[in-house]
DNA sequence: GACAACTATATCAGAGTGATATATTATATG
DNA sequence: CATATAATATATCACTCTGATATAGTTGTC
């Protein structure tokens, strides 16, 4: 298949839930993609303009006097994302810089590296912390997301809150192992 | 800052340990980073070029009649790297296909969807279990590698380890969810 | 009405990915 | 001993993705 446009099916799933703009994809995706999914300006723009020669999507309203361009999703869009959905998922590669310079820290000084893992671990508190908010918002109001959206977008944090106190475990485990 | 080219610490903490051509820093990233960093051939080669314009590397060796290269780190190369070691590290941008798709995956059929989370978590049982292999492999000889840094890598193991096990219980916790 | 903050699109250089081409050197197998 | 095949080694390409910057209209507020 060789090296694929993978921004298209974030466009995709979120124009299918709702006619969007470039500007409001990069805003979900900061809002509720954030902590695993990122997107740009830089990229969203050009396969905008890739898809709608495509016919994945077509512009729903040119609102009027002003320069926002809404997007909606076609049926050959619709059917793209299911044959995406449907598609095995093969693992992406990872760089983690944060490890690469512990691999790398051997030689410094022991108080050094401590401080480096604990703002990591403060880091990962800070994330946490917030995946703890957007759990609790979930779960207070489901004004227009549907019942079950709203589970598997609980998944999606439980899954972030997991990763994130394993994390923060290991951060301490280690400075501990350090400190000895 | 405006974008870093990451590679060039990957391969000056690499050759800070021994003189290496780009082959043999591609079978480093392979081997021993796999699981946290990632290197092309494709993106070696033309960084370690103007590594060598930079003079953060140099020629060690052209050996006998073969092809191979081998770079050793200068003096600044060394200054580079420490300065980098001392440098706070900013997160990445993440971007997992395996929650973007399960995000959109709401109108699914139950059964698929826990078909991906199996395939999923048999995926980070297969992960686990080389970090487990690794971890005995490291225990018992340390031929070449100096205590200090062995115990390094075991924390980044343990990392490994910890995060897997989490990811996994995530995705029994998910599949039962689903099941109810 | 001035100033800041937000909305909106576009473009660019450079980082990173994966595929492919090419050639040499070991190693095995019949 | 020939020859297949695996491993070593470098190079290049198209394309994806990132972050910065430019530009301009709209809204809010003091």
């Amino acid at each position: 298949m060789a090296l694929k446009n993978k921004s298209i099916y974030a466009i995709l799933g979120i124009l299918s839930l709702s006619p969007s703009s470039g500007y409001d994809i990069k805003k979900y995706s900061d809002k509720v993609l954030s902590g695993f999914w990122n997107e740009n300006f830089g990229h969203i723009y050009p396969t905008l303009k890739m898809m709608l020669k495509d016919g994945l999507i077509e512009i729903v309203s040119t609102e009027k006097n002003q320069k926002k361009i809404k997007y909606g999703i076609t049926e050959k869009g619709r059917q793209e994302l299911e044959a995406w959905l449907l598609e095995e998922t093969i693992p992406q590669p990872m760089r983690s810089e944060f490890l690469l310079k512990l691999l790398f820290s051997s030689s410094q000084p022991k108080e050094r590296v401590i401080n480096m893992l604990k703002n990591y671990r403060k880091l990962h508190e800070k994330n946490l912390d917030k995946y703890l908010e957007m759990q609790k918002n979930l779960e207070q109001d489901n004004q227009d997301i549907s019942k079950e959206r709203a589970c598997f977008m609980k998944a999606i944090l439980r899954r972030g809150i997991i990763s994130g106190e394993a994390v923060i475990r290991w951060c301490d485990e280690t400075i501990e192992e350090l400190q000895r």
